[in-house]
DNA sequence: GTGGTCTAGACCACG
DNA sequence: GTGGTCTAGACCACC
């Protein structure tokens, strides 16, 4: 299924960002599969009418993170899904969201219960609808 | 009521504007009461061990939202008036970082209840450390 | 300790690459310690006489792999070492170096005892020498 | 005797490189003899499911250096003059492929012995499956 | 001063 | 056609 991109320029998140985001959002709700393939650096730059590299630098942050792969000369594939990271580091990077939003859940009076509600929303509109994001299965990665 | 702010150095946002996030949710929520003072540039800046001139552009910031008011070589004192937030609206703040760390959950893998645990363990220890009503959990009694 | 990176210009490795690597071995033989700071990206380009995005890329790599992290502002500094990849990870990654290898270890009827050896040098002159890369404990990283 | 290829397709070296490299060593070393033919673009590209164009590509480099000569319509026949790299030589062309090999093994913390257990088991898969004396353990013994 | 982002445009390697 | 690399130079945010 083709991926449709859309960024707004003028946000604090950078472009290269919102669209990783998005590649990974489409990954989560199935919008993409394992195989196919991404639009191309140029197609895409120009659909969203901006600079090849930025795309590319998107791009090249999904490959970092194992969620794609490049083929010579063929085009960016969608990876089959894998444990990249330890447990430890997937902690490490999510903390500091999580401390953030504890600190403006705590300020705005927010409560648990409806922060899990929102949290759970959103995961269920992106996620548990795929067979492919639905493997939540445990990671017991491990670390010294 | 003395206010406690909490940061995030590897956040996105920079350090200054997650203290004015959090000055202007605290003064829309009430944690934060007009003729209260913030703690001195200096302080803060120790207490958070961050530059002084981060959180001087912070009260900077602030100052020039008309929120506080600066009393010269005395600090810096929250101003009359307020606007206070509509809970449509703080979700709206919230719900650009629920979005995040959905997405960032999801490329993880990790499974939501952890997520939920993570996030309920931090609410607990940055809630202990405020003592100004922060245990939101469901029944916030007075009882502290 | 200060270090000194060389670069070959026409190598087929990509400059990015060999900054990469040179920065990984320097961590390996304890000439860059946790804590200590890279070169700043202006200043490491202009010694190498290339472009400061090319030094950019090789630290964003770095990044990447969790060998350094950038402090907003003030450079980038060697990460306290820990373990980002998953087992199966890295194990994806040796393999094609190790498939090369075997390859031309056949072709050229090298004995896999001469191999061992010369990876044993290897790995002393820039490993176990150093208290820092000599710590090869076991990482029991899992995977689904 | 039959010369048998082996890529890696996710290596920095292209992949028509690596056919070049291996013709050559086998070449060099005697695996291949002068007269013998080499297989054809396309059974070899079948064989190793690249494109055609690859092995094309690779073959003109080596009818290039003069070491195979293309007989029109019939393929590839191994020229006459060969050169016998020294044992240096082989080595010299290794040594990169170690260094870099003992810089992912040290930035990843894997082992010696693991990495030995690797290479040997790599060997043993690719050897197994090379029939042309490729069982470079230390006793080569005729017995197979 | 620092790194981060983005643009514009080049060349190469690969298929 | 594809992605990968590199250059040149801009602007921003943070310290």
């Amino acid at each position: 299924m083709p991926i449709t991109i859309q960024i707004t320029p003028g946000s604090p998140l950078p472009i290269y960002q919102q669209i990783v985001m998005q590649v990974r959002q489409a990954l989560a709700t199935g919008t993409l599969k394992a195989g196919e393939m991404l639009p191309s650096v140029r197609a895409l730059a120009e659909e969203l009418v901006i600079n090849p590299n930025t795309v590319a630098k998107a791009y090249n942050t999904l490959s970092h993170e194992g969620l794609v792969e490049s083929l010579a000369g063929r085009g960016l594939m969608i990876a089959e899904r894998r444990n990249v990271f330890t447990k430890e580091e997937i902690l490490r990077r999510v903390d500091p969201l999580i401390t953030q939003l504890a600190s403006e859940a705590i300020a705005s009076q927010i409560p648990f219960e409806e922060l899990v509600s929102l949290i759970e929303k959103k995961l269920q509109s992106q996620g548990s609808a795929a067979p492919h994001g639905a493997r939540n299965t445990p990671h017991d990665g491990e670390s010294s």
